[in-house]
DNA sequence: CGATTGGCTTGACACTGTGTCAACTTGACG
DNA sequence: CGTCAAGTTGACACAGTGTCAAGCCAATCG
């Protein structure tokens, strides 16, 4: 799914490349949504996002702890989005995996909230903004969606991501 | 499709609507692709888009053309959301799909081109940018996943995804 | 007037992908 | 030796797209 950015995941493909039959797939995982959502799950853990978001306590001020933010969720998008793709994909159609995302993101949400708050407490939140309308532009503008049309359909690398972000940010919510 | 948000749009729903039979369509339209294609290039045309981008002419200045482009698009993506989106839901696995979709995007992208041009004109265009990444950031700001993420999942109203947009955009590009 | 033609209908069918079901195999373990 | 878990094969239902053939009907044309 990494190298394919999740085109062609049918339940046979991935059957094919664990090297059991379609059907065994099913005497794992009640189906297609339940697997993407542990695949994604899985994903997180061996990744160590956790690990990752710790670096945020090392954060000097509120303005660095924004930086930080960006640059950890940031830089872990390229690793997940191959799974992530397939369940973006699929939440319209689909309740629970609609539900799953909808975790994923609070998840998310809750570091934005942090970072926000920070900012506020050093008086240092841009006029015109309160906590729960920076939390949302601060979300919107990590969500993989604006990483995927930045990344790949602008074709900005990675680097220029992560620096230009930063500058839009910067400019939006810091005084 | 409006009414629908983009759900449930079969050929047979389609054909069910127009009073023919599902085949019958077929004889309009060569596959599925081709009609939404088609069906976005009606609804732009009756909506008059070419109309409302012609109130841009009129802007006193850059920084009130870049508010009045805010205004106009930001204003018809919710008319066009529901045709717009099984487009975009499809445009990873149809060839076609992503070579119209390219060419609806370049037009808007021409009149974001036009607005960071204006501006760096009056040196009003911020610093950290150069023409045509100043031109990215609009048209991602302005794309229909951006007004998708903070209108439907943030549950933004309209009006307030205006307000926001146009302050987040004026912080970020505007001297 | 009769023949032709265009637009439509019905009905059958191929194909892909998901998900289900039943019957059988195979190896480990007490 | 019997049992159980995990897997196998093969068949099948279902939805949705797209194709094909045969027939219907009304308008038009020579």
């Amino acid at each position: 799914m990494e190298q394919s950015q999740g085109h062609g995941v049918r339940m046979g493909d991935i059957a094919k490349a664990a090297g059991i039959s379609r059907q065994a797939v099913y005497l794992h995982f009640e189906n297609r949504t339940d697997l993407l959502i542990a695949t994604l799950k899985y994903v997180d853990e061996i990744k160590g996002l956790d690990e990752r978001l710790s670096v945020l306590g090392k954060a000097k001020d509120s303005v660095d702890l924004l930086e930080k933010l960006i640059e950890v969720w940031g830089n872990y998008i390229p690793e997940i989005y191959g799974i992530a793709k397939p369940v973006m994909a699929t939440r319209d159609t689909d309740e629970a995996h609609a539900a799953a995302w909808a975790g994923c993101i609070d998840c998310l949400r809750g570091a934005c909230r942090d970072v926000i708050k920070a900012l506020k407490a050093d008086k240092k939140l841009a006029s015109g903004w309160s906590v729960d309308s920076a939390t949302e532009v601060l979300l919107v503008q990590l969500s993989i969606q604006t990483w995927e049309k930045f990344t790949q359909e602008e074709s900005w690398p990675q680097s220029q991501y992560i620096k230009r972000t930063k500058l839009l940010l910067q400019r939006t919510l810091v005084t």
